[in-house]
DNA sequence: ACCTAAATTGCATACGTATGCGTGTCAACG
DNA sequence: CGTTGACACGCATACGTATGCAATTTAGGT
């Protein structure tokens, strides 16, 4: 059914083994032979068999991704310019999605059908990384890091980050702010809360647990914990989420509350996703350059299968403060009035983002 | 460096096709024997290459699908459904995603590697079916169709949705209708533009061609679209988007515009993926079943492997329209006067949609 | 105890490509 | 004119698994 190279081979009149050079632009191929393999092999359509190179090289130039559904729009913003960013050193890429139940299945990770894999969903205490090293297979984690493994990684300066936000709210005068946070089994989660809570700290302002609310990295945890956190006697002033997702979902279940944002209630994300420009949202949030971390990655990835014995490598990418339209100072009358002072006439200079970023992502 | 079946041959004491049999749970192997091996194949660790078992079956248990960005919310909403429903058939995804600039490579879904395809991109001129067709590799046609392609498929009733719509905004008394539609190049755009026409002129409502804006399935066709629009001298007083992702780019920019929804316009989409029902959007729109068209598409495509010479088959889906928040009928002084009447108070009975479907999509 | 049939296992090989090595050809150089 | 390379190409084989077929063992029946 399908043609193979010895059909080619047949046509051209030479042996196989010439085809496979020939179409592969190997050396010690005559000019004029490649050129009758060719058109042999376009006569016939020929397209070389995966399965039989990938038997006889033992490599296959595809790297795994393990992402988490797609419907969180974290991850098609990640995995796109990842897509990309390995296709450029000429890998392609697998799709394996962790839906959080069970743990991933491992079996395909390790038949020998990936050169390498990259890994964006693993929770603090993963056994994934122990067995990929376990088999000796070569893979880079991102965004998210695993309790005491050894390994390239590519993450974003979290704690700074979070710390930002802190200062943000800080000068503006909230005096009452609250978080809603990631899962404290994954180090986004766990690091971002740090980070905020110590710079709050450091500001003389508490972040006491009845005003933090913990879950996973989805709209509905934004939705309830600020519903939440709103009901409560003394209701926050700001809020501090996650990362993008709660904070739509944090926007989502303001606007079915009727609170006005800025003005009632300061809501701040985390990784300027394309969708926190949406004017709807107008999201202020902390930036992790995507693009800049799928190309650390897939560049991380690459020098480690050239040099699998080389010194796990770290990258931390700085994150920056993006300012658009759900911030402000707390009410007059909301405000915590002990501690009130003229701190919150210190609003910070606007520096307003530029709006290219992400405007047409949903489709480009 | 890989462990493969002859190690555990050798472990277990058996000859290497008796491991092959035995982990297959192949009939011709002892009770004994199979306990052996399976306790050799454990504590190698050995896993099967998928290169090896590739190239003797001549089959990979692989499907692939051809998508769009997955920034396009549309897709993952399709995808993991879809994903889920080949799993149930034992295959595995591989996804390809089809950016539009170029057409999609078409030697990785030739080489081999794949046992059959879904098309979910194409346009209706493609040749890629030809070129499946022509190479013998199965495949299944969704949401989208190509003209003159004879095969099997699984697309919703674009028109009668389409058409749902022109009697709901007629109903609710809009005379000056408008719309925003996707590409006459797709058969979604086609058959979604020629419904909504069609019927709207059974109800004696004209669509001119300056009423009409075309444009890509993104949000920024939305939000430039209705900017156009709106800046009309009589302006719509109702738009039907050519899906949600537009729909939702129009609501953004109905949002920075302050125009109110749906007091003063009504907006109204097309497949409710799962944002549609945030309380942001609160879309009313109308509904194609995604979980469903996935459990089709994947019994065809099954079934072509299974029998390739039968006859094409094609299923569609009935829409459903999901009445939410965007739509109401005109404002009095928006009214068209010469051809106000009573229709405008004819509002139809409110069926709320459940909110069930979608909520939590961004991490489910 | 013997014969037959069934069950179990091993042997040989196919799948399609890539590569080390040997052979043959031709040109350049002494 | 003989020698030495360089180059082009074919031969043989490896990669890991699955399968048809033959060989061997086991069970079953009289």
């Amino acid at each position: 059914m399908a043609v193979t190279s010895h059909d080619v081979a047949r046509l051209a009149g030479v042996a196989q083994p010439t085809v496979s050079r020939a179409l592969r632009d190997a050396k010690g191929v005559s000019a004029a032979t490649r050129r009758r393999v060719r058109e042999a092999a376009r006569s016939l359509g020929y397209v070389p068999s995966q399965a039989g190179r990938a038997l006889s090289t033992r490599r296959s130039r595809k790297i795994g991704v393990i992402s988490a559904e797609l419907s969180n729009p974290f991850y098609p913003a990640l995995l796109g310019p990842l897509h990309d960013a390995l296709a450029g050193h000429g890998y392609r890429t697998v799709l394996f999605t962790d839906r959080g139940e069970r743990p991933v299945e491992l079996d395909p990770l390790l038949d020998g059908s990936l050169d390498g894999v990259v890994l964006t969903t693993s929770e603090r205490t993963s056994s994934l990384p122990g067995e990929l090293m376990a088999r000796g297979v070569p893979f880079v984690m991102v965004n998210r890091t695993v309790d005491g493994i050894e390994a390239d990684r590519c993450v974003a300066g979290n704690r700074v980050g979070a710390a930002a936000v802190a200062e943000l709210l800080a000068h503006l005068g909230h005096r009452r702010v609250a978080a809603i946070l990631g899962p404290e089994s994954t180090s986004t989660g766990q690091e971002r809360a740090d980070g905020f809570r110590d710079a709050l700290a450091h500001r003389g302002i508490d972040l006491p647990p009845a005003r933090m609310v913990h879950g996973p990295f989805d709209p509905d945890t934004g939705r309830r914990g600020l519903i939440r956190l709103i009901s409560t006697e003394a209701p926050p002033t700001a809020v501090f989420c996650g990362n993008d997702v709660i904070a739509l979902g944090a926007l989502n279940a303001a606007a079915s509350l009727g609170i006005d944002i800025p003005q009632r209630l300061t809501i701040v994300g985390f990784d300027d996703i394309p969708m926190a420009v949406w004017e709807v949202f107008d999201l202020t949030t902390v930036r992790v350059d995507l693009p800049e971390m799928a190309r650390s990655v897939a560049a991380l990835l690459v020098e480690r299968l050239a040099t699998p014995d080389a010194p796990a490598r770290s990258v931390v990418l700085e994150p920056r403060l993006i300012m658009r339209g759900t911030h402000g100072p707390p009410r007059r009358d909301e405000e915590d009035y002990e501690s009130a002072g003229p701190l919150h006439q210190m609003q910070p200079r606007i520096v307003r983002a530029d709006t290219e970023w992400g405007r047409d992502a949903s489709r480009t």
